[in-house]
RNA sequence: GGUCCGGUAGCUCAGUUGGAUUAGAGCAACAGCCUUCUAAGCUGUGGGUCAAGGGUUCGAAUCCCUUCCGGAUCACCA
């Protein structure tokens, strides 16, 4: 049991005695004291002044009377400020809450068993026709942070990722590139296959823009209106309708056109693979939207059945949603084919037959807010027990100075090309540290890869998920302050310092003994320490992982105001010299399960 | 227009289920600290009407209402 558990049903019993009140552990608010007051947790004690007809400070002199009496190994003196009880702590139980913390090889995380509720986590969900850009990094981030903080909260996790192989937006690349190709492949051109698919992705917008441009001009020419021209080149251009000519040859399984589709998905995910692997992503299962988008129409028409949705005169099938505030929402086209709502329905089919899912996570932007909304309603109408509660993990957009990125404008910024930049700089700007440490070229690459990285995950990860967010490609990102490299370093240097330890012949003990006694500002850090699970559990339940980020820096500052302070090696008292060392092997622990969640790794020196 | 989400220091962002006369970090600016366990660090200074107004109460950046500003969405696109 925690400290703050025994302190909590202390006050209860507490305020039983005293005033009779039957208070519930929410009543019962325990913080941590301010820096300007006395002592290491506060009770407030508003919530109890009702029942004991008595002022603020009263209340508090006697519950803190009553407290030192229940619990006098734990509070060892108190003062009362207002309606606020500050708690001094004695030292034994912050020594034992150390050794805990030393001894809990996953300090903070909760164990799944077989019977832990299921949860299923789809993120990333790229288009095969062009490269991964920045916004996929914020997803492909948050998504992977979030499967390991759900997991550490002690749940079994499903990593998913719907790959979206058709549609028009592949047939625009695939011709392209067999008109303007001449055969180009990864191997021939030397470039990944994402980035040769993107390629001529652009290369059809390019040429397809030109087409239109001059198209429009005829129709002008002809007398036309100058927007409606305009409307009608988009349509009419040769190279939209092509494109969509292939579309069709692909539904109607044309070999010619399938053997090419595949051929060019497959450089694709060989590209793909390239960038997850370098970002730290993986996936548990992987669903192909070629595969799954025949599966939806078949639920729609289910549902047309039982009568939940309704056919138009023109064939098209339609779920009304205004019983539910909503509009009414097409399910299926005039032709009797899919639209992406329905593909969505035919995924989360083939989901459930796969896994006995109990919680849907899905990590998609904020644009398709509606989207989810309609979809939670849809799957709670045809009977999926998870539909109702789905989550739809919205995250806002990454913004660049000069407004949002976009493909056509070439203001994207490529994932590949970002990572490899951050992991350059961090090459650079610790060459000379390498040289003091003595450092291999080959480690040190290693450490600059783990710290670039380090840096734009911890950058995209610590802003709250929902909000937009800014990023300067000139400024970059910095390695000082508030950063990923800020905590890694203090966590090379925790290791230094235990690495020295180690070379005098100091060993440090399994557990210290309780009778050390210790300073204000060590206590302070183990309190910190012990205040992780919560922020694990917190982080699980928002789906925040923004709060571990919070969390690990806090922790760091702290240390590094400690370790300012303080000397540890150079303590002569051995007790003394132990426990300072026993706490700077936790903080490094802690910090490094934090920046685990995160997919931030640590090096042991830079 | 309907719905949803944001608005906190010059900039980027924190701020736990409402809590403490003084709302926090980092960056940028300025002033200090490497003879001391790694200076990617530490200390200090300046910088705020928490968009605006009203309400709820012992107490509001936080909850409710109104207004203003910004974004998203409301397709037989995905």
């Amino acid at each position: 049991m925690t400290i703050e558990q025994r302190i909590i049903e202390a006050v209860q019993a507490a305020v039983k005695q005293l005033y009779g009140m039957e208070a519930d552990s929410k009543q019962v608010q325990l913080q941590k004291t301010k820096a300007e007051f006395e002592g290491h947790l506060t009770v407030v004690v508003f919530p109890f002044v009702k029942a004991a007809r008595k002022g603020p400070e009263q209340v508090g002199q006697e519950i803190g009377e009553k407290l030192t009496e229940l619990l006098p190994d734990v509070v060892s003196k108190f003062n009362v400020v207002k309606g606020f009880l500050n708690l001094v702590i004695s030292d034994a139980p912050w020594i034992s809450l150390l050794n805990q913390i030393n001894a809990t090889p996953q300090y903070g995380f909760k164990q799944a068993t077989a019977e832990s509720p299921l949860v299923m986590i789809e993120y990333s969900s790229p288009n095969t026709n062009k490269p991964l850009h920045l916004g996929h990094v914020r997803n492909n981030l948050l998504g992977s942070a979030l499967a390991r903080i759900v997991e550490a909260g002690g749940n079994r996790v499903v990593k998913t990722n719907i790959v979206n192989d058709r549609g028009i937006h592949i047939c625009k690349s695939m011709l392209a590139w067999l008109k303007y190709g001449n055969g180009e492949t990864p191997a021939s051109s030397g470039k990944k296959g994402d980035h040769l698919i993107g390629d001529y992705y652009v290369a059809f917008d390019k040429h397809y823009r030109a087409e239109c441009e001059a198209l429009a001009k005829e129709y002008v020419a002809s007398g036309m209106d100058a927007e409606a021209a305009k409307e009608k080149a988009k349509q009419e251009a040769p190279l939209i309708k092509e494109a969509h000519e292939m579309l069709v040859k692909w539904e109607q399984n044309d070999p010619e056109v399938r053997a090419l589709w595949r051929q060019m998905n497959e450089w694709v995910y060989a590209g793909f693979d390239e960038t997850y692997r370098m970002m730290g992503v993986s996936f548990d299962k992987i669903y192909y939207e070629s595969e799954t988008y025949l599966e939806g129409k078949q639920k729609v028409l289910e549902g047309l059945e039982k009568g939940l949705f309704y056919r138009r005169e023109d064939g098209s099938v339609w779920a009304d949603l205004t019983s539910d505030g909503l509009d009414e929402k097409l399910l299926l086209r005039s032709d009797g084919t899919s639209v992406y709502m329905t593909q969505d329905i035919g995924t989360a089919k083939l989901r459930y037959e796969d896994y006995p899912i109990d919680k849907m996570i899905y990590v998609v932007g904020n644009e398709q807010n509606y989207h989810f909304q309609v979809l939670s309603i849809l799957l709670d109408r045809l009977g999926f027990k998870w539909g109702k509660d789905l989550v739809h993990f919205s995250y806002g957009m990454v913004e660049l100075p000069n407004g949002k990125m976009k493909s056509r404008e070439g203001t994207v910024v490529d994932a590949d090309d970002l990572m490899a930049a951050m992991i350059e700089d961090a090459y650079t700007a610790s060459a000379d540290k390498m040289k003091t440490l003595d450092m291999p070229e080959a480690e040190a690459r290693e450490v600059a890869r783990m710290v670039g990285l380090g840096a734009l995950k911890y950058f995209i990860l610590k802003v709250d998920a929902r909000k937009n967010m800014l990023f300067n490609p000139e400024e970059s990102i910095d390695f000082n302050g508030n950063t990923g490299p800020f905590i890694q370093y203090t966590y090379a240097r925790i290791q230094s310092i235990l690495r020295k330890a180690a070379d005098q012949g100091i060993e440090i003990p399994e557990a210290l003994p309780t009778s050390i006694s210790i300073s204000e500002k060590e206590t302070t850090l183990i309190q910190k320490l012990s205040q992780f699970p919560a922020a694990v559990a917190q982080a699980g339940t928002d789906y925040s992982p923004s709060g571990i980020c919070n969390y690990c820096y806090e922790l760091t500052k702290e240390f590094n105001q400690f370790y300012h302070d303080f000397t540890i090696l150079g303590e002569t008292n051995s007790d003394v010299r132990l426990f300072r060392l026993s706490l700077a092997k936790a903080v490094a622990k802690v910090s490094k399960l934090g920046m685990g969640l995160l997919g931030i790794e640590m090096p042991e020196r830079m």
